[in-house]
DNA sequence: TCCCACCACTGAGCATGCAATATTGCATGC
DNA sequence: GCATGCAATATTGCATGCTCAGTGGTGGGA
């Protein structure tokens, strides 16, 4: 369907970091520079603007900016979802689920999160790791919903060599207690490690 | 906006029961009864499909049927949000939050419950009275969308006078750590408390 | 009688036209 | 020089027509 491809690109785009807050979305250039009319530009506005990613401001569609109160919001909703994640992980996850975890935890990954080369990779790998261990196709998606948002790269991004080791030790901890079976203590971490992460943005801006 | 009135109400009907899962939804159908033109239907559908509402069957949009599994799901995710809730409840109640909360508590309240007369709407009192003292916009509209399911007023509705009881035992524990200050707790009683309302729906089918 | 092929029909995907409305720029007056 | 009102323009909201895919029904042959 050429509403969905439009869609997919258009959240690419926003995400990515291509399209930014407060700049117009405008149907008509968006169907002619994808080449389709305006029918599925039209759908995918409604599909963004349910995702939060645009707004309708006055008859016209702009790429939404989140306000610092808004993205407070949204890692607190993120934390629980991690706790959560973790606790089922902790209970749940199997022998390939452990082999995942521990790869992606491995000296190899750990040196190239430290050296900064692929920080953001490393750290969704974690992340999707523990989730995919969570076996909860629905707490996955919404996962994915949270983390669809352009400040969060930005975050990662703006960690220094200190906060990246630390923010290693949290994952590390995370892990141990999901292999060990330890559902309320992965629950915990997990989530003060997203609470974590949020301060970080609140000091820095 | 005619499409926003169109959502709203086809969701509204899917959420009560008027349109039954497996029901297909035909475009050219809703529009002749809503007096509109298939325009804002089909815009509604991308939305209410977002929603996981409905969903594109062989070229035919149906009322989505979850499965067992989807519905145990969704109440992880509930779970983990109506805990975080009670958390940040127990953090940031201010005296008029306080106040609800007593309110959807007290003797009256408890007496319509437990006879039953008004279970539903006395649920989710208690429910909205928690989230709203969280001060979480965010969290507010999460939770929204999680009991945005058909299934979720029959679950409420099925219990007998014992679980009727042992619910609102579990409602008072909950109001009881967030008056008093203890967000662990808080958290821990809100997300066994959907836990166990989710266990019974699957004792009882 | 049963099975298969073909055809008509239903309904969604997309394009486009038209109307309504908000915005912008310009002219005019104070 | 600045404010105000009007006209032109930009852009969305909605309606409708066309096309194509999937489904079911019907007729003919084994």
């Amino acid at each position: 369907m050429l509403s969905e491809r439009v869609y997919q690109t258009l959240r690419a785009e926003i995400v990515h970091g291509d399209l930014w807050p407060n700049q117009p979305m405008i149907e008509a250039e968006i169907a002619e520079r994808l080449k389709v009319s305006r029918t599925p530009v039209r759908e995918s506005m409604q599909r963004l603007a349910a995702d939060g990613l645009i707004v309708s401001r006055r008859r016209r569609w702009v790429v939404y900016e989140h306000t610092p109160e808004e993205i407070q919001e949204i890692y607190e909703v993120r934390a629980a979802l991690e706790g959560q994640a973790a606790r089922l992980a902790a209970d749940r996850a199997d022998e390939e689920d452990r082999a995942v975890l521990a790869g992606v935890l491995d000296a190899d990954a750990k040196q190239r999160f430290l050296s900064g080369r692929a920080r953001v990779e490393a750290n969704e790998q974690f992340h999707d790791a523990v989730v995919r261990a969570a076996h909860n196709q629905r707490l996955t998606s919404e996962l994915i919903r949270m983390r669809l948002y352009g400040f969060n790269t930005r975050v990662v991004n703006s960690y220094d060599a200190d906060l990246l080791s630390r923010s290693w030790s949290e994952h590390e901890a995370i892990a141990t207690a999901i292999l060990e079976g330890r559902p309320d203590q992965a629950a915990d971490l997990a989530r003060r490690h997203v609470e974590h992460s949020m301060t970080i943005i609140f000091e820095r801006s």
